[in-house]
DNA sequence: CTGAAAGCGCTAACAT
DNA sequence: ATGTTAGCGCTTTCAG
């Protein structure tokens, strides 16, 4: 393996100038410069990251914990930390934790062990929690959660809104009973896009804790699962039947109602309407197309890698909080 | 930060005996072995990587180059590859290389001044020439491709074959004109699947190269594509409509197929069957659930890792291979 | 402008 | 069984 000796050694140096015209710190005259690097490009030297972390007490890695990486959104978020951690030379650490607390905290030490300069953490199961452990040993820390906007969270979307959105559109193409397949209970964000469908039909007063026990509303756990998704439609269409435009809290609970839909022949949306959350990349595939809100993932990813990075340069400026907008996408659905 | 000098102080003993005990090798009494214990509890004292990696030339952490975290299969690859690797201790460094050449070369660099262990390489552009570069600069490599069986990949799955049950199963569903929804030309494992096809309509000699001079045969390019599969569909449909079975190279194209079947109101799979390949999240969602060639792409994952984490442990153990075998996944469409 | 030297935190001999 | 010491390859003073 060559060192900086021998590059040192082989242009003629001590190794401190090698060293400088590497980082291109200090002053080198052009001429020993052009040595170095003479000697460099004829060794394929490569410096040893290990041994400048050592001193320079920076890895040029950043920590990725997150909860599934087969999850629809995680790889286009990972995808927009990568980018942008890549534009800066920065590389990353990807750790997925499947969702298990235990998973999650033993990721601080593996992170602080490899050394990384920073992490993020894309919607942890536990992110206050987690946040705190990376804070007690000084690593920085961005939470991205699609589903929180509370606390030490600093990326996250506005879910009220773009339920908001998305009712809206449905009424204005006509739909004014509509029905919801709502998210797993007490899941923040699946709150967030309830709380907007209540407010939306008029039940600015109802706490989210007692909609179960009000069966005169249109609304059916779906639990933002396929299948589940298919049976909350069934049930909320035959205890519902005045009911022509379905919302669902997220796409695949939608999948699973057009999935419903089509078996029973019912025309999608001459009969009933459609419209999802999220915006995954099957929702444009299926017939017939899924109207839906879109999370715009991957410039999340760019933006918390964004964060991070800043904040690896400036440790010291306030943090920055930020919440993105949803859109709506229109297909055929509704 | 707490050194293991701080360890050795707090415990009363040298440093020599901090890092036999943290590593578990040479003799230490069961006594300070406590003690030391107790000291490195007490401090959360947690081992500088870089300082170890720096002296035992080993990071503990493999490389993953892949073309695009976007992309259906690389996802469920990928925590096939984390998981295995975590299970040894091992974390992972991911590149995107967004099909790239140049961004191919780069990570050779990247991955060898982040001093990782090995890496592995999930179907490269240029596998070849990458795999040289890394094996020049003796890092392990293990190459995964959907795609190539040949050269130095090591790990793949049987293309030919898998199309061959497809096609069987077909028949035996008493289809006889099956057509065919081709990937991109020259794309090996586009051409295996190809192949698979002409054997089993009786076309043996015919090369493959001479296959679009042929438009009596009842093959349409769809380039993998949704969209194209879509129009490679309606054209197949019109100049054969004698075909009654779609059999397309990926599911992709399957689903653009099926989309198009659905547009013009023909029943799947009373009037037209419809067959895929590769059995992607989104085939077992859509109305029909598409029939279909899956790729066990997570434990090729996990293969890959345990090949190069074997490799790691027994470096001059001869090259093993591995082609896995696909299977045939019955759902609605055919 | 540049060489020499002192570490960074750890492991692995080498003594004892 | 355990303390001491010599590096691992690099950056960063500190002289000159």
């Amino acid at each position: 393996m060559t060192t900086i000796k021998d590059i040192a050694q082989a242009a003629g140096v001590g190794v401190g100038t090698v060293s400088r015209v590497l980082n291109g710190t200090g002053y080198v005259s052009e001429e020993t410069r052009q040595r170095v690097w003479e000697a460099v490009e004829r060794f394929h030297y490569v410096p040893n990251g290990a041994a400048r972390t050592l001193v320079t007490k920076r890895s040029m890695a950043i920590g990725v914990v997150l909860h599934d990486l087969t999850n629809p959104f995680v790889p286009t978020l990972a995808r927009g930390i990568e980018d942008e951690a890549r534009r800066h030379g920065y590389t990353i650490m990807v750790l997925d934790t499947d969702w298990q607390p235990e998973n999650e905290l033993q990721t601080v030490t593996i992170l602080r062990q490899q050394a990384v300069d920073g992490v993020i953490l894309v919607s942890p199961a536990h992110g206050e929690l987690l946040a705190g452990k990376f804070q007690d040993v000084n690593l920085p820390v961005i939470v991205v959660d699609h589903g929180d906007a509370s606390g030490r969270s600093h990326i996250t979307v506005d879910h009220y809104h773009g339920a908001r959105k998305a009712l809206e559109w449905a009424r204005q193409q006509g739909h004014s009973a509509i029905g919801f397949l709502a998210g797993p209970r007490s899941l923040r964000f699946a709150d967030l896009r309830l709380r907007a469908y209540l407010d939306n039909i008029g039940q600015t007063d109802l706490p989210l804790e007692e909609v179960d026990q009000h069966e005169e509303l249109p609304i059916a756990r779906a639990d933002f699962l396929f299948e589940q998704g298919r049976l909350a439609a069934e049930t909320l269409l035959r205890t519902h039947p005045e009911v022509t435009c379905l919302f669902a809290a997220n796409d695949l609970s939608a999948l699973g109602a057009l999935r419903y839909l089509a078996q029973q022949g019912i025309a999608v949306p001459g009969q009933v309407a459609v419209i999802g959350f999220d915006d995954i990349f099957v929702s444009s595939l299926v017939h017939p197309t899924l109207t839906t809100i879109r999370q715009p993932t991957y410039d999340i990813g760019v933006e918390a890698a964004r964060q991070l990075l800043q904040r690896l340069r400036h440790p010291d400026q306030p943090i920055e909080q930020r919440v993105f907008d949803l859109t709506l996408v229109v297909r055929e659905s509704c």
